[in-house]
DNA sequence: GCATTCAATACTACATCGGTATACAATTCT
DNA sequence: AGAATTGTATACCGATGTAGTATTGAATGC
């Protein structure tokens, strides 16, 4: 398992298509329609995105919303946090949170570790590689490139 | 988010412990103790790490749980996948499960590229290698060095 | 002022997950 | 053979979190 929400996946859906139409604004409603995301859903992730200041929102006739920076500048890390919070694959994994077994485990100070490198993979993939990696036929993007090298 | 399951997390906690103790047995009382983790939670992840070949059990009087390979060589991504089933970000990203979206949905071929990535990091670091990651002082594994690199 | 569009809140149905209890089967030792 | 030990299997429960919905309110622009 260890999957991303459906909500998180679906923010990061409207992020890319956002990105594709920037910088044109696109209202929630459209943004529904195209992405097949159903409304009142899409009302809920956009808030999250607002508040992480992922995108920019404009109210009135002609509103909507705009991503806020270039796709290549928005990391799926931060797409993610955005609506799920920040990774945390335990909980003693970042600023230790609430795990009553934290002073007697053995592991509990070596999650981080492990955290910070798959945070590093997912904020080194942008909006914008999402599209390198084509339909069935995945191309690495840069950045990651030597750590792929001996997949394929 | 994107945290890993509580039971998964003990999953890696006990095999942790068994690789210490390798190639002794432990009984499973024992590791409960050891770990304190409930007892019962310890005999459900025992069957998921059993069923997945990752430890090897013997009953009766002297039985137990002994690790089944060599602490280096039982990565993350198998002591996960044992527990909770293989690693899929999303639904599309192997084995297309059943999004309802699939179709019409921009994104639906890219993910596998992702998954694979962050796959491909758990698939690196074993056991032995939380070890090295040491408490509080992270170090990162060779196989994940070259990623880390431009960290610190 | 009025249509348009986003913002905020509260709620519900549902799934999953962590945890528990109980009865059963296999092995060893005497 | 029989008792003691230890893992196996199943079924269940309650808390938690998630996806989704509804309603009402506030800002913008013409
Ligand atoms: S302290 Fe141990 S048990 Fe608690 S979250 Fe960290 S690793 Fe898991
Ligand atoms: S098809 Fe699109 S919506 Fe469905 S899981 Fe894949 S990315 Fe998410």
């Amino acid at each position: 398992m260890l999957k991303v929400g459906r909500l998180a996946d679906y923010g990061i859906l409207i992020l890319h298509h956002l990105g594709r139409m920037r910088p044109a604004r696109l209202a929630m409603e459209s943004i529904a329609e195209i992405t097949h995301v159903p409304l009142p859903t899409v009302r809920k992730v956009m808030k999250f995105l607002v508040d992480a200041e992922l995108v920019i929102s404009k109210r009135g006739p002609n509103g909507g919303y705009q991503l806020a920076r270039p796709p290549a500048q928005v990391s799926l890390a931060e797409a993610i946090a955005a609506v799920e919070g920040p990774l945390a694959l335990t909980e003693c994994s970042s600023a230790d949170g609430q795990c009553e077994l934290h002073d007697q485990c053995d592991l509990a100070g070596r999650w981080p570790g492990v955290n910070a490198i798959v945070l590093r993979v997912l904020e080194r993939t942008s909006l914008a590689d999402l599209d390198r990696f084509g339909r069935h036929e995945p191309h690495v993007p840069p950045p990651l490139r030597d750590l792929m090298a001996p997949i394929r």
